[in-house]
Order: C-alpha cells, then sequence, then structure tokens
DNA sequence: CGAGGAAACTTGACACTGTCAAGACGGCGG
DNA sequence: CCGCCGTCTTGACAGTGTCAAGTTTCCTCG
C-alpha cells in the first residue's frame, strides 16, 4: 500500500504532509520539494495534483474552512450562544494553527477556487449566526463585521506573539474577558 | 550622487526599494535580488546593511511601527477621542499596506531585534491610551485588547479580502458602523 | 485474455532564489 | 602619499518552483 507506484490517496498524503510542514516552517516558507520527500514521492510530484504551489495550499486552505464552519456549527448547536461561536474561532485558530494561518494570505493562494470559495461562504455562514438580520443585497450588517474582526483580529495578535505573556498561557481566559467588556449593540 | 560606489545612504535607498517591491509581490514573495536591483546595485548588496532577508523586512517592519505610532499619536492629540484612534489605525494599513503587512509576520523578521521592540512598545502606547488603566505587572487590561482585537482584525480581513465589496469600496464609513455598534465597558 | 490508452508518477533540466567567501574600490586619517 | 577600513562587487553554491518528456501502472474495451 504505502510503496506502491500508484500511491491510492497521494493527495489526501500529501495535504496532510503539508500541514505538518507548515507546523514547522509557516506558510511563507513551506518548500513543494520538502513535502513530497516527507510523502516519500518525487518532487514534481505535488505539480500533478495540484498545478502549484498555490494549489497545494488552496487544498489546505478550504480544509481549514470546512473545519472551522463545523467547528462554529458545533458551537452553535450545542449552546446558542453567540459568544461561544466566537470562543470557538479563537479555539480553531490555536488548535489548528497551521490551516488558519494560510487561510487568510489570499496571496499564496488561489483566491477565485470554486471550492475554496464555497468552504468560505460555510464558515462565514457559521459566524454570522447569531449577528442580527443577514445583510441586505451587496450591504453588510456591522454587528457581524465587528463580531468577526474581533475575534479574528485577536486570533491574529496572538498567534503573531503580539500580546503580553499572560493572554498566551491563558488565551481562553483572555478572551473571555475580552468578550466580557465588549457588547454589540444589534440594530 | 546616484552613481558613485559609495552609495550615501544605500541602506535608505534599499528600504525604500523593498516598500515598493513590497507593494506589488507581498512580504512572502520578496526577492532580495529584485530590491537590489531596484537600487541599482549588486545582488548582495542588501546583506551588507541588513545581514538577511528577515533584517531588511525587520528595518520596513520598524519604520512601520514608528509611521504607526506617529499617526495613532496625531490622531489622539488632534481629537482627544478613543474611536478616532481606532478609525486612525485601520486607515494606516490601507494607505501603508506594505508596511502593515510585513509588521506582523515575526516568522519573516527577526522579532527579537531591540529597534524593532522599541517601535513596537510606541505602537501599543499611542494605541492603548484611553483604554482605562494600564496594565498590573505582567497582566493585561482587556478593554485595551479588545480594541486593538477589534482594529487589527478589521483592517486584517479588510486587507485579505475577505469583506464584502461595499466595505472595500468605502471603508472608513463601513469601520465608523462597526464602531457604532460596538461598546467597551471600561472597568 | 490481451492490447491500447489514460492516469499517476519520475527524471532531468532551467531560471531563479538567499547566502557566503573573496576580491575590488574609494574615502579618510596618519 | 600611504595604508586601512568600510562599502560594494563578483563568483560560486545549494536549494527552490515549474515545465517537458519519459516510465510505470491500472483500467477498459474488443
Amino acid at each position: 500500500m504505502t510503496d506502491r507506484y500508484h500511491h491510492g490517496d497521494l493527495r489526501r498524503a500529501l495535504i496532510e504532509a503539508a500541514v505538518e510542514a507548515l507546523g514547522e516552517t509557516g506558510p511563507s516558507a513551506l518548500s513543494l520539494r520538502a513535502v513530497a520527500k516527507r510523502a516519500g514521492v518525487s518532487h514534481a510530484a505535488p505539480a500533478h495534483h495540484f498545478g502549484d504551489k498555490a494549489g497545494l495550499l488552496t487544498a489546505v486552505a478550504t480544509e481549514g474552512f470546512e473545519r472551522l464552519a463545523d467547528a462554529l456549527d458545533r458551537a452553535w448547536r450545542t449552546t446558542g450562544d453567540f459568544y461561544a461561536v466566537g470562543a470557538a474561532y479563537v479555539r480553531f485558530a490555536i488548535d489548528n494553527r497551521p490551516y488558519f494561518e494560510t487561510m487568510f494570505r489570499p496571496e499564496l493562494l488561489h483566491p477565485d477556487d470554486p471550492d475554496l470559495q464555497r468552504a468560505e461562504a460555510r464558515s462565514r455562514a457559521g459566524l454570522y449566526r447569531g449577528a442580527g438580520d443577514p445583510p441586505a443585497d451587496g450591504g453588510y450588517n456591522p454587528t457581524a463585521l465587528a463580531a468577526w474582526s474581533l475575534v479574528h483580529g485577536f486570533a491574529e495578535l496572538l498567534l503573531a506573539g503580539n500580546f503580553p505573556q499572560a493572554v498566551a498561557d491563558d488565551p481562553d481566559a483572555a478572551f473571555r474577558a475580552v468578550a466580557t467588556v465588549t457588547r454589540f449593540e444589534v440594530e
């Protein structure tokens, strides 16, 4: 199974190898050849399945958005609480750092990929739920924007190491404190 | 002055060339050799002044934090309004995208560089002003964290193209709307 | 059953990258 | 005028992504 010429599910294996490598090097330093070596295939094998380096990262990002959407749905379903969804967003960023770090870097992706956009839409829908009325045609819901900005900014600044040590030591508590002092007036 | 062997202020010229290039390619695709060519020097000249590719990006990020601190100070000085400082943060991200995009990518920088850390501290101080009491020793002020998260997340999501078109068309109005529905309870 | 063709993967090459060592150049103090 | 040191160049090296061509395997259809 492992040393066949036809791998079986090399696409899957490459994505997993990429996530591993991303955890060690970060998305901008990812090496396609290193991913291929990790999966035990030749250096040009990834290109066959993903076309591009950006194609591989797009596949990773797509899977990331799917997982994020799942996590947000689960949080909403089990608690019905708007803030719990936000906490789940932050948790996801911490637990799935390799995914999260590639999901919001359009310059490394194929941003127009249909699968990616579908997964993005699923995540957005899961996040917006509970933020009042959905936006009118072409418009936006300020409350939804505000909530997304808050949780996303918290996650980014946390991962980038811009917060004090105490935040990194107990991010959940820190986010709870942040959520406690923040009120969104649903209009 | 321009074609001397000793350039005069090559360091400065390289930073400016880097910012130009960053505006076109983004920080992860920046090529040192392209920067050198743009500045009209040999391909190894940047290494002499900055040691590293990360060193050059660190210099750019440092200058970015200085400029951000200036912008935040100015906003506070002229308005005395907490939300105006937030708006200035978002404006800075839009107007100085090449800087902003490199400032929060520690994996591309030398995060322990003393000059960088000084400039970061200046920005943080400018942002925290007006967010209630400064944090206790080793602790954090939840209101300051929340405000920073909100403006930073808004800026990141905007630049990454994750917001509806209407937001991109008039970001200032969108941020005003976001700030209007958000209340921070200073404790 | 066996031939043909498509799909999966490899091999080799190319231009480009960052980094390093060694050398050429230029201004400055003695 | 000499020597020296900081500034920059030249040349080389290993590693990168991508592309074209070749090889291997599987599947299907006669």
